[in-house]
DNA sequence: GTCTATACTTCGATAGAC
DNA sequence: GTCTATCGAAGTATAGAC
């Protein structure tokens, strides 16, 4: 049973201050960093206050991620509409604060079981609709989808950039430009031409 | 200036009790479970030895790191010395066991300086090896170096399996068994043949 | 509706006892 | 050489004041 405590309503004016705070602890410090009293003093509030806006610490954490889902989502339908969906997914995959967000939440979802299901879910609804996105370029392409499925498309492509961005954040680079090189040999073969002006 | 304080020698005999109860807790709670306390309780050790045994806790991380990172370039080189080195390091590389350990050590190392550098140098040796081992690899098979760099297959390999191993502890799946096919039909035309018994 | 005083738990680490 | 008593800081969360 949940406690009667009282909690913020959805439109309270601290809760994107927030929200903004514990992202950015996130992003720069980890997950393992985002407590009540590191997000409160970032704010410039009271530890406390982060309990008034969010039941529980998890309760916070989901409030980021479902903010950044959305954004997402949205982004993702936008790239499949562009001219060259191939390279705006790549480009996407390998911009290193959103890849770097997303495995900080992976990492905290492995031992948090609500979070982990809803994490989970959304991955799985955006790599199908990655995938459904990437049959019809492809075959925009004039490219047989036997060869190599959609969906095995958009597993690599998360696979690479999120292994190179997570590798650059440890001062890793060995093999880096290498496959940066293939992966645009590739994409200069499939989609050649430089969006019109 | 670091403390004073004395600490037990390498060989101490409570060591690898702690270092193992270390590792378990890292990988099956994730490296926020690995508290002094937590530790010594699976130990059943009092939480004050293993500051005895080890300074801080970040060289009781280090400590479990570089126990698996020998092991780990032992059976590197093992499996490149197979006669079906591409097959070993695949069923390698995606047990989930060993895959999901050093996730955790990347996340870790995400945040703390000191385990990052060293977790990074070992790292890229480890790449540059294995690459050196798929390069005679494939020169055996008969495949030019040109198409695919033996260090893109290695950024590949370690790319693929991270996060399919990743992703199933999330539990998700999608793509999953289609991008492993694609694996083994390619390593099907690179290494055929069962081994001789 | 918004915020604070406060309780209770767990943390890493050290000084010093055996 | 090995272990324990103990400290001060930080963690989450609640009850209740404004």
């Amino acid at each position: 049973m949940a406690s009667p405590r009282r909690i913020a309503g959805p439109n309270a004016k601290n809760r994107a201050v927030l929200l903004d705070a514990a992202e950015k602890l996130m992003l720069e410090e980890g997950y393992a960093a985002v407590s009540s009293r590191r997000v409160g003093a970032a704010a410039g509030l009271k530890p406390q206050l982060v309990h008034y806006y969010f039941r529980t610490m998890d309760d916070l954490f989901l409030a980021v991620f479902r903010r950044r889902a959305e954004e997402g989502s949205n982004r993702l339908a936008q790239m499949l509409r562009s001219d060259q969906p191939l390279r705006a997914l790549w480009a996407h995959a390998t911009d290193a604060r959103g890849t770097a967000l997303t495995t900080e939440f992976a990492a905290l979802a492995n031992h948090r079981k609500e979070i982990r299901v809803e994490i989970a879910r959304y991955a799985e609804r955006f790599r199908e609709q990655q995938a459904a996105g990437l049959s019809t370029a492809l075959q925009r392409h004039g490219i047989d989808p036997a060869t190599v499925p959609p969906i095995v498309l958009a597993v690599l492509l998360t696979s690479v950039s999120v292994v190179l961005v997570m590798e650059q954040a440890l001062g890793m680079s060995a093999g880096h430009v290498e496959t940066i090189a293939l992966v645009d040999r590739y994409l200069r073969e499939l989609e050649p031409e430089r969006p019109s002006a």
